[in-house]
DNA sequence: CAATATAGCACTGAAATGGTGCTATATGGC
DNA sequence: GCCATATAGCACCATTTCAGTGCTATATTG
């Protein structure tokens, strides 16, 4: 439905509440007293997040998560990467993995290439979009998304 | 999952095959013989297109479907509008339906306003992409997209 | 009137997603 | 050493969304 999963909104509630204390360690349990959201959930998240490498975890007492690099270098990209996977925006993908779960329509397709067009703005968007960003009143670099897409779109031509 | 759904797929390819008659009528029938897409689903499509007024409908024999436009004027965010509804991106909107329907975490969010905005520029990018910019082999106005993209991003700030 | 084609509406089956159970392992403090 | 805390891993169920279909009515052409 064109829409963010939950997971992933729960991810970037906890990295933009990091972010606030970066350098500190942050536990799910202290997320949980923070925002209403369901502990489990959020730890299966975070794990994603580790895995990925956009975090890292600290074990036993007084463990919890902290931000793997600066908030400057971890992108919406990267985040909805790691909880989603890359966005794929239409199913002709699927091409590539199980032999029948090609599409039908992959041969006569009209549309395959112009919507990979738009798949590439897309994510061209998110990776220009730092998790600082998306912190709430940074005061500096509010407009920051927009100038990195413009750079970006000056550079990157669209195939 | 962030993806469009089959059915917007299956909007696109009938509104593309129809770009490339503009003026005449096709029938769901004609579309099915060229592409393998379940006709009854695809009359569907068709259906809900009509509704949203981005083709004219066409009844009795001989029938069949026209674009309500020149293909200059739809725009792909209007064409995911009518078979998706208006993007939301996140889950806040549904605050505005049934009662219990609101997120829990709305009240201390903290990443409501950023990733609206993220919303917005995705929906602005749907909004700058013709019809016609996504007919394969334009021959003119391949970049029009990103040309549209960047006036779109020079006047409206996101907020 | 018959053939074609859309209009409308509800329904089923499958897949994705939200959320949970349970167990193992690592760390810090007493 | 032992216990409380906290992540690791993995499977599992419940809900929602989505793809696809059934059926009937209505409009148009010849
Ligand atoms: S081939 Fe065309 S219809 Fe099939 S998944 Fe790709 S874009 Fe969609
Ligand atoms: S309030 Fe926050 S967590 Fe809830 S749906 Fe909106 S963005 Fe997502």
């Amino acid at each position: 439905m064109l829409q963010f999963t939950k997971r992933t909104e729960y991810a970037l509630i906890a990295l933009v509440h990091m972010v606030d204390r970066e350098g500190e360690v942050t536990s799910v349990r202290e997320l949980c007293e923070r925002y209403p959201l369901p502990k489990r959930l959020l730890a299966e998240v975070l794990k994603d997040l580790s895995h990925a490498g956009l975090v890292v975890s600290h074990r036993g007492a007084q463990g919890g998560y902290s931000l793997a690099a600066p908030a400057e270098r971890l992108t919406l990209g990267a985040i909805i990467g790691a909880i989603e996977g890359v966005p794929t925006l239409t199913n002709c993908d699927a091409l590539a993995l199980s032999r029948d779960g090609g599409c039908e329509v992959h041969p006569v397709c009209p549309i395959r290439s112009p919507i990979e067009r738009v798949r590439e703005n897309i994510w061209r968007l998110f990776e220009a979009t730092s998790l600082r960003s998306l912190v709430p009143d940074p005061r500096a670099g509010r407009t920051e998304v927009i100038q990195r897409l413009r750079e970006s779109l000056a550079t990157g031509a669209p195939h």
